[in-house]
Order: structure tokens, then sequence, then C-alpha cells
DNA sequence: TTGCATACATAGATTACGAAGGTAACTTCG
DNA sequence: CGAAGTTACCTTCGTAATCTATGTATGCAA
């Protein structure tokens, strides 16, 4: 099981490297993120859609709706430059902290 | 930078894993964390104490006060059994959490 | 026409962080 | 001695961000 805080880490970063591949909408993300993790992590729509709304407001990524042929409209988000930006800098600090938590689960040595 | 929410999804395994190698408090906590990740992660006082105060509330450390000569007495902490599993049960997230990270960090491939 | 999958949206309760402020003991140094 | 610096711990509170629950709607298969 995922913790809550990890959960709430880990979206924001997945979601925009879904993006940088590719223009895509909500259930579809929940599906990619479902398949990917052999159903290890799985999300609900109502958390995703408006964590979606939150990092549009914060230019992480733009909106636009697209007509399908028998269906409702899908709401397609594109991640936009500073919302790779952004990507790069969490990759980063996961990096720092995976780093951090590797050094500390290594049995203790004698220097230390 | 280290984003709050990874802050708050990574401090509870860190801690974790450096009580898993011996007891330790709060003040010697905070260094080696600073130390380890050359400056990339700096805790706060104000930040750690309520943070191992709920984490010995959920039984995942306990602690001691311990004397020392010529200072005052220092706060112990110890990682009990729950804790050595909650801290498994983290890494294993993480783990999931990453495989998903890596995977869409790759560019796309033909068979997507 | 019932049920299931797809698709999106919002309100509200909860939670956790982290800044700010406080206490207190010991050490060092002039 | 007295002042300044360091170590060490604790509490309160506002802010921010999340997840749950709930609602709306369409298309399709049985």
């Amino acid at each position: 099981m995922i913790s809550k805080t990890l959960m709430a880490a880990s979206t924001r970063p997945i979601i925009l490297a879904i993006l940088s591949r590719g223009k895509d909408y909500g259930y579809s993300i929940i599906q990619k993120v479902k398949n990917i993790s052999g159903g290890g992590i799985e999300w609900s729509d109502g958390m995703l859609y408006p964590v979606l709304q939150r990092m549009e407001m914060d230019r992480l990524i733009t909106s636009e709706w697209i007509a399908v042929d028998g269906g409702r409209p899908r709401h397609y988000y594109h991640i936009t430059d500073l919302g790779r930006q952004a990507l790069e800098t969490e990759l980063s600090g996961w990096q720092k902290i995976l780093q951090a938590m590797i050094h500390f689960s290594q049995p203790l040595l004698a220097d230390e």
C-alpha cells in the first residue's frame, strides 16, 4: 500500500511525466498509471481532476476540449514549458531524497 | 529545491531509516540528514519534534531521556518493530512510484 | 432498461507542515 | 563574573493541499 503522503507527493510528477510524452485526458491517465504499475497505483477520478485543475492554475499544464465521435468531449491536458521545468526540478528533488533514503537504509559501517 | 509534498512524504521514512541503524536524538538527526545530503535537505527543529511526537503516538518509535555528562539530557528515540514494518512498507511503496516515474520519464516507444 | 464503463466536476472535512516564538542548560571567552 | 553562542526541546497556529463523497452525463451491451 502506498501512504497518503507519498501519494500526494507523486501525483504531480507522474502526471507531468505522462504529459511530457503527449497530451492526455483524465480517465486515460488513470488507466495508464494503473496499467504501468500492475495495479499497484490506483487513482480515483475525484482525486485526479482537482489536481489537474490546480496544476493548470499553476500554469504547469494547459487544457482544451476535444470532441469525440459518439461520446462526450474530452478534456485534454498539455504540459507547458513551466511544467517541463517543474518536472526536472521535481526529479532532482526525488533524487536527493532517494540518495538519503538509500544511504540510511544501508547497514551501519565502521566509519560512521 | 524539494517540494513541500515530497518533504512531507519523505520525513517519516528517512527518520525510520536513521533509527533502524540505532537510537538517536533530534538535533543529531537533523545534522545527519544535512550532512548526507550535502546540504540539500535541511530540516528545522520546529518541524522535526512534532513529527517525532506523532510517530511515537503511532507507536513507530519509543523514546527515553538519557543523561549526558556536562550537558542537558537528550531525548533519544528508538525504532519499534511496528516502525520497522512501516519502513519496509514505505520502501516498497516508493519502489512502485519510482518504477512508474522512471517509466513515464522515458521517451515514448512505438508499442504504446 | 438495467448495468457497466467512460468522463468530468465540486464541496467540504481532514491533515500535516513549517514559521514563529518560547524555555532552558551548558560552554567559551574576555 | 557576565555575555554571547550553541545545543536541545516544545507548543501553537495559520496555510495549504489533499482525498472522500457525491453528483452529473453519455454510450453501449445484454
